[in-house]
DNA sequence: TAATTCGTCTTGAACGTTCAAACCCACGGA
DNA sequence: TCCGTGGGTTTGAACGTTCAAGACGAATTA
């Protein structure tokens, strides 16, 4: 029922043109001080608000930022995802933009998804998650020279400069996990990963070895690599107990894992059980993502700051379709973010 | 890099006028065969795609349907919204929209955002979650006339015809809950909820004294109220079990008092651990949500049909959005669906 | 004094679509 | 023969904004 108020409803009550209300509103400092103010006053007294449907028909401009939303896949890291959704959603208000969503199940879908998005809403730029080795999206999107950023590295080497990208350091978080045990008094410290070759898990390795390797430790025959489901991460927990009874500790690529460890470190097999010296807690946990569950669990985990993480993409994002560089110019130097998780202690490390 | 192709693109290359391809795309029973067929073959030679901004110009439709996006309060129950969200995003996908999202702290900044994003986007829709008592943002929607619909139904029982809604029959939840308890010859069944005047809260507790009755059993002292932390769930399953030491099962409001619970049943305070003759699991416990912290820790929860429960949203709103009523019109006889949530039984329970 | 520049403001056109109305032509009935 | 009808199509206008160009007066410069 709002009667639309329209910038030449403001021009008329202020007195002056259409263009001079627009010169207000987008470019200030081109239009005399009283005359601005006396417009001003219109469109708050009026209420009046820019129609982006017809500035989106002239200038192409939508203010619109897409991204995928991803059905929670294993349940437990779906929150992340969310997480990061919610704090994107809130800086790009503060930065003038919405967030749009789409699903699409894979990279090929994905890409089709661009297309139909591109040719009617035309989103001024997307934020892409959950990259990997030579993502066919990313470079779908640097070839038509479409906006983009993604959270996530490019983890092929070649890609590693044409973007703008932020991540979370995975390899810090589990040095850091990896310390912290250290300096509590474990020594044999294992590490429950995912199979090689996806790049947040070695990354996520990476940092156990390197803190192991900082105190003299040698890593050898302390690790499991495993798909990430809690059953997985138990049995595999349970296997490396059993290979080797002297380790006290375990660092995990994810809760989920953390999880299925806890299970095994706190109701353990038989086999284990006869000299279970310590039946309230044996075995120190930490995860990754300190996700809800981890929260009720009462799980030591990494904390990423997805709020902080999702600011960065706007602002990077924003920086590409405000500033001066085009796309392509800012794909020659792109901007990297790298943030660093804080581990959330609790009960169980 | 693209070339945006228009319809005068695609009318020329067809031999024909602008509005003719138009009047393909919009309404083609108007359109003769032969015409259709060649306007069509153009349309997907050159990829053309109908820029939603023009359209909407003219039409003063967006085909956008704006939801908020919470940040995950206690963190448990927090991915309840995003798998909505995701069913709701697919669901208007194959009805033609897209989800655009806002954030607000309270009502107040949420009637506010209404405003903002009516004049600019113009969404052609809400959807509204989370409703309660007396809700301002149902009201403010109603008196603009602005479709919407929510996901939850109005509590006060005046609003109850005024506006369309989606919801999912938490009585008959916990009546099933209780009812899969009985059967496994539990009679001492409590019940976790939350203080009373919510309506969610008070309709779960409902359920649970409905099963009750059709048992013959008396539900006085066997329910306890608290907010809805980990933390106030466990010590209100103890205060439960101290009272009534006969207890030996309990239906929860919440995944999150239904971890607090187990953590009460499987780790008792000292007081209680003298009599303890079940070390293993002495409580049966039930949620409510299955949220991924349910599928961690093994706890028997109530599943709600999120994906249906949003679908339903689309196309409520879509027949407001695309039939012949009216907002207000709708407003007269709206329509309702309440789902049933399901049961999924696992080692708590 | 005339020409130039500058600051401020206005005017017409255009973005791509759909609405409303007009147009054209074949057909059937008077 | 003429007119009315109706299916199929085209034409001009409009949605609300910003761009590009121009207009006007005052101030500055030659």
């Amino acid at each position: 029922m709002a009667d639309k108020v329209t910038i030449a409803d403001v021009a008329r009550v202020a007195g002056v043109s259409r263009q001079t209300v627009s010169n207000v509103l987008n470019t200030p400092d081109v239009v005399r001080e009283e005359t601005r103010r006396r417009v001003l006053d219109v469109v708050g007294e009026l209420g009046y608000r820019v129609n982006r449907a017809a500035r989106q028909m002239r200038t192409g401009r939508s203010q619109l930022i897409a991204i995928r939303i991803d059905p929670d896949r294993d349940g437990i890291n779906g929150s992340v995802l969310d997480r990061f959704l919610h704090g994107l959603t809130d800086s790009a208000a503060r930065a003038g933009y919405r967030v749009l969503l789409y699903t699409a199940d894979d990279d090929r879908s994905e890409v089709a998804t661009f297309e139909d998005l591109l040719g009617a809403y035309e989103p001024d730029g997307f934020v892409l998650t959950g990259t990997h080795h030579r993502d066919p999206r990313a470079s779908w999107l640097l070839d038509k020279g479409v906006p983009f950023v993604t959270f996530g590295r490019p983890w092929g080497e070649e890609a590693t400069t044409r973007h703008p990208w932020v991540d979370v350091d995975g390899s810090a978080g589990t040095a850091a996990a990896t310390r912290h045990l250290l300096d509590a008094g474990h020594t044999h410290i294992g590490f429950l990963g995912w199979p090689a070759g996806s790049g947040v898990g070695d990354d996520r390795r990476a940092g156990w070895v390197r803190a192991l390797a900082g105190a003299g430790v040698d890593p050898t025959g302390l690790s499991r690599a495993t798909s990430d489901a809690v059953a997985d991460g138990e049995a595999a927990a349970r296997d490396l107990i059993d290979s080797d009874p002297g380790v006290t500790a375990l660092v995990c690529v994810s809760d989920s894992l953390a999880v299925g460890a806890l299970h095994a470190a706190r109701s353990p097999g038989l086999a284990w059980r006869e000299e279970d010296t310590r039946p309230d807690l044996p075995i120190a946990v930490i995860g990754f993502d300190d996700t809800p569950v981890a929260k009720a669990v009462g799980l030591t985990s990494l904390s990423q700051p997805l709020k902080e993480a999702a600011a960065n993409c706007v602002t990077l994002l924003a920086r590409i379709l405000e500033g001066t560089e085009t796309a392509r110019a800012s794909a020659a130097s792109p901007a990297h973010v790298l943030l660093e998780p804080s581990l959330v202690i609790r009960q169980s490390a």
